[in-house]
DNA sequence: TGATTGCAGACAATAAATATCCATAATAGT
DNA sequence: ACTATTATGGATATTTATTGTCTGCAATCA
């Protein structure tokens, strides 16, 4: 089984941190990196990927960074975890039951797909519905809620300083 | 993200062979490699991992090998995947939150838990609740329906071999 | 023009999964 | 008692995936 990564964690904070930037502004992969005290030219990766998905925009410069590519409530968890991990399915069926004394039986007596790993996918669509149902800006939504005053303080100065 | 790997589906396939398995008799790591096609020596480390968490029972000698050590509907597919993966999480959070300008505030400052780990384990919660409503019984139900005859056949007949 | 930034590809280092080997112990049959 | 079979646990090797760095290039801004 798989599990996630690291950069599937980074670009979730700089998913939600973006999407409470204030509207115009960016952030560049080194602020980010600094932010969240990752590599940044790793962490730059990532938000490679989140570009590619059209889940962030892009701009070089100076002033350039990242922000949202959409309203924060149109972005699902999922659709960054997808973006990271590029769709794969967390199990992979590699058919294992046409081996052995099966291997020589036709093709068309397997034609349904194996019972274990309908199993599997089951459970994985119940994952990715929960992931599907949470949006970047629910979680903001939380963050302020949640967060004390002192931290979203000291995070909010951090990112004023950067965006100038 | 971690995705799942072969000892799991090997796992999963034997686990499901032994609860088919007629009372009293045993299949080897041996036998089990061969009717899956996959590393004998390996295999006994996955198949180890089972019979540690009490999911199969293990005889060495000959005649020996493994059957299930409870009834196959007192036995979940996430009792299978704890077993073999060692019950770790798909989404590990490193608490990323409290790096770069937070880390000189108190900790008491972050006693919730971070809103983005809350999220993808609320999904792993769907995703193992999924894998515990379904019992080795009911995969068993499942393959014997839906199974070709012909495939059925052959592998009952190798079996019967294996187990004389 | 020079500084900053993102992009893409190549590359290196590290960690994890996969796989094998060996010595030991238990069991069944002879 | 002896032999063949099998599981166990540890050590080790191999392969693959992840993590991380580097370089050259293009775009942007002052």
């Amino acid at each position: 089984m798989k599990r996630h990564g690291n950069q599937l964690e980074w670009a979730l904070h700089c998913a939600v941190v973006l999407a409470g930037l204030d509207a115009g502004k960016r952030l560049s992969a080194g602020s980010l990196a600094e932010l969240h005290g990752v590599p940044p030219k790793y962490l730059a990766k990532a938000l490679q990927l989140l570009a590619n998905a059209e889940i962030v925009n892009s701009a070089p410069g100076p002033k350039g960074g990242y922000c949202l590519a959409k309203s924060a409530d149109e972005i699902s968890v999922l659709d960054v975890v997808d973006a990271v991990e590029g769709g794969e399915p967390l199990f992979r069926c590699q058919e294992i039951r046409r081996r052995g004394p099966c291997q020589s039986i036709g093709a068309k007596h397997f034609a349904k797909s194996c019972q274990i790993a309908d199993v599997m996918w089951r459970a994985e669509e119940a994952w990715r519905a929960e992931l599907a149902r949470v949006t970047l800006a629910d979680i903001g939504q939380r963050v302020l809620t949640e967060v004390s005053v002192k931290v979203l303080g000291v995070v909010q100065d951090w990112v004023d300083a950067q965006t100038t």
